[in-house]
DNA sequence: CATCATTGTACGACTCCTGTAAGTTCATGT
DNA sequence: ACATGAACTTACAGGAGTCGTACAATGATG
């Protein structure tokens, strides 16, 4: 999951950058307006998170090019406590949840991982998959029943291929998910990544659980539903 | 599925046609408006991407000429932001959809994607022919509810016989639509995959899913429909 | 400071896809 | 029946894409 922070406060970016990548997610951080904007038109991020108070260009109006230009992912707001209209005319812009500052980290958390999984269409916590388990809150996941100990990105790396189940998911479109912005584009850590999870989680290749397919990428074979105990 | 791509920008041109072929369309680009006319009435493309704001001709006119030539391919039109007068324009000009730069890869993907399977006059991504089953977003074919592999280029024939199906297509038709533009017209690759296809699909010639007319082409058998389990 | 786990890189082995070539079979017209 | 060209089959070579492994870098932990 890559996210997208714009705050012009360093200390308060650098917090939520810290709290961001803690949770193991890919964060681009920047401190202006128009790049922020530039950079949701550009990137194909899974939640951004915008302050309203912002040098140049402001929160509101990036909200709103985006949403004009058909930009989906979610978006949270931070508004400064009593800027009471602000939330309200955010919300109207597109945005999907609001905090106000101060906020605790906690909170903050919590409420990206709500959006998170409610964009993914996720109403519990709980990814079942036949007989592999996915709980996306302690970030654990079992097959038949038994634990299975992966890694952050590991687990990032199975979440995105099940979120996006039955198609092929381009080695490309894995590294721009999984990784901030500047990442080496010719690196095979995808597929040493897929190999690892494949040793954990199918190591006969018996339930073809992860398949690649020649020049376009990796396909996740469960179908969501009750998992078979 | 054979794109032309018409495009300034030698970047985005770049970016552009690597996304189509990492797609697996075939693809021809060029950066000149009257070079892109030109291909536009000699070749019959499945979709062409066109940006506005071009140099030698515009786009607009390129548009114009061909629908009054009557080249019914599907256009999807580049604007930049905030030309906001050019997309109407262009759609009336007879455009079928528009992306505004800058855009998400992703998003030129589905859209193009949403296009090919409207011009073919889909609705939902699955077709089915009897016992086969051909799952265009997931690029998956099974028959008889059995999954079976085929390659790129043996998923990309069969799609297009069988969008073509009950009418004869001539070798050379298919060598255009799953080809760019300089390739080998005396070669029997379409022959070779053919044969694999028929070997795949239906190795005891009991179906008769792929028939041959000497000298006119190759005929798909099956009426869209229904799948019998 | 030593140790361990995780992550990313390097590189060779290997697999599979694709297109060509050559030989064979088939259909059609004479 | 024969000739002819088209279509089919098969085998193979080149090459891109993928895999597996070992190792280096980094950071956490005790």
């Amino acid at each position: 999951m890559r996210i997208l922070v714009i705050e012009d406060e360093p200390a308060l970016r650098e917090q939520i950058a810290q709290l961001l990548t803690g949770q193991r997610y890919a964060c681009d951080t920047t401190a202006e307006g128009n790049e922020g904007l530039f950079l949701g038109q550009e990137v194909d991020y899974d939640l951004a998170v915008v302050d309203l108070g912002l040098p140049g260009l402001d929160g509101i109006s990036i909200i709103r090019q985006w949403r004009d230009q058909q930009r989906r992912f979610p978006v949270l707001i931070l508004t400064a406590r009593g800027a009471w209209q602000d939330k309200v005319e955010g919300l109207e812009a597109g945005a999907d949840d609001y905090l106000t500052k101060p906020f605790h980290p906690e909170e903050l958390k919590a409420r990206i991982n709500a959006l998170v999984r409610r964009a993914n269409g996720q109403a519990s916590p709980v990814l079942e998959y036949g007989p592999l388990r996915l709980d996306t809150s302690a970030r654990q996941v079992s097959l038949h029943g038994e634990p299975v100990e992966l890694t952050s990105y590991e687990y990032n790396t199975l979440t995105y291929l099940a979120l996006n189940g039955g198609k092929a998911v381009s080695k490309t479109e894995l590294t721009e998910h999984l990784y901030a912005q500047d990442f080496d584009r010719d690196s095979n850590v995808i597929e040493v990544f897929i190999g690892r999870l494949r040793k954990k989680l199918d190591p006969n290749g018996t339930l073809q659980l992860i398949t690649t397919q020649r020049g376009l990428g990796y396909r996740f074979n469960l179908q969501p539903g009750q998992g078979t105990p």
